[in-house]
DNA sequence: ACCTGAACACCGTTCAAGT
DNA sequence: ACCTGAACACCGTTCAAGT
């Protein structure tokens, strides 16, 4: 009844994997392997969302049963980890260049962001994890570097990764679930958050002045600007503070 | 067969609420109410993890079906909202003091982060979670007074409130993830996560020095310092960025 | 108005059995 | 070695029916 409908092979370093459009249970006599369900999850995520992605749609986007993909991974954790590491291999840092090693920062860390969104769903996966993959491990090293070049301390560095890798994270996931949320309540008509930001405005501005004289004024302030001026702030923040603070930590 | 084995009471603004040992399944014919849902969501978080609060183990605990929760309570978020906001009217804000701005505004962020603490399983309730409650905008209100007193801008001020809420609740969340791997992974013996550390630490000694000479010969300033250092670290950052872009976002 | 039982449409993971 | 069906012990939410 169903006939190989997937084609894949090996282009020198490059693994492509065409599927013509529906197509979707794909071919059940394709052997299953951990990059096939890495690629699976990866495509159902950025389709659907996050919370898509379980054992069981991705043992039905595969064709099997989800008890099979257990031969392959340990745990929908150890796929989330997988997918995680393939998306970091995407981030490349450039050769530190000492006399913008604090433009050359900010870019990582905008970067990392654009990987996230490249990728909907993925920010979710990274909620709690520590990244391990090489693709991680090379962005470490390439910020380290980059940090040397401004003549930050060793340990301000060292720490700056994490932090720096948390604050990116967290925006992202938040950016997930409003997207995420966006998806499922409005059907897809206009994807402005202005609407969300509008409410909140409109709560804090009804809120007595006399106990909240701050909060009610600056209700404009508070809720200015789109989630790329945020985290340019954000992003502004950390590097000036980095370079504040390094002397501290040497 | 079960009679009333829970007592509650008022005592001024106390809300006080006893449970004897092994009344758990408690007594099935006090009221149902919104507070007693988010005082059994908290226990349960505190006790068992945040994973092991569901709306059927919510029932549960009060003695009755999960169906029953949906008078009064919307939905799972709604609760997960409800505990927050509680959660957030413990935190209090000293009146500003011009002198001692930026160690003010670093120690909201410490109270923050040990409020999270204290109500284990909470900061995974807080992801992708705006929060509306009135103690969170009291929070609000005491920072924008703080960052007033330090001279900061007030667009500066305003985006800092976000930024270090979003930093705050995704290390709380990332210690709230440990915390969770210890308690089911070893049997509390003993809740050191310097194994974790060490472990990190190998993998990166282990890597080619060719090509991560920093990452290589810095693994132990990469893994140096337990969470407080880091959090300490970071704290120290975002104030002192704060003040170091301020003006350039007046 | 509030509560309930039963059902719907899901989860992750295990395990004995097959090939 | 790899895959499978069936089961175990769960989810959040809905809804007709009761009181």
């Amino acid at each position: 009844m169903v006939e190989k409908r997937e084609k894949s092979w090996q282009a020198g370093p490059l693994r492509i994997r065409v599927t013509l459009p529906g197509d979707e249970p794909a071919g059940p006599k394709e052997r299953l392997t951990v990059d096939r369900i890495v690629d699976a999850a990866m495509s159902l995520m950025a389709e659907k969302g996050y919370d898509a992605v379980s054992m069981r749609s991705l043992a039905k986007e595969l064709g099997t049963g989800p008890a099979s993909l257990y031969a392959h991974v340990a745990s929908k954790e150890e796929v989330d980890q997988l997918v995680l590491d393939r998306i970091g291999a995407e981030l490349h840092v450039p050769a530190p260049d000492a006399d913008h090693w604090d433009e050359q920062l900010r870019q990582v860390l905008r970067d990392m962001l654009a990987l996230y969104r490249r990728h909907p769903g993925s920010a979710r996966a990274a909620i709690g994890m520590i990244p391990t993959g090489m693709g991680a491990l090379r962005t470490m090293e390439g910020m380290l570097a980059i940090c040397d070049a401004g003549g930050i301390s060793p340990q301000a560095s060292a720490w700056f990764c994490d932090l720096a890798a948390a604050y990116v994270s967290a925006i992202a996931v938040e950016e997930a679930i409003w997207v995420q949320r966006d998806n499922t309540t409005a059907s897809g008509d206009d994807p402005d958050h202005t609407a969300l930001d509008e409410q909140l405005r409109a709560l804090m501005e009804s809120l007595p002045a006399a106990e909240f004289p701050l909060v009610t004024s600056r209700a404009g302030v508070m809720t200015a600007g789109d989630g790329d001026d945020r985290f340019e702030f954000g992003v502004a923040v950390l590097v000036a503070g980095l370079a504040a603070v390094s002397e501290k930590y040497r």
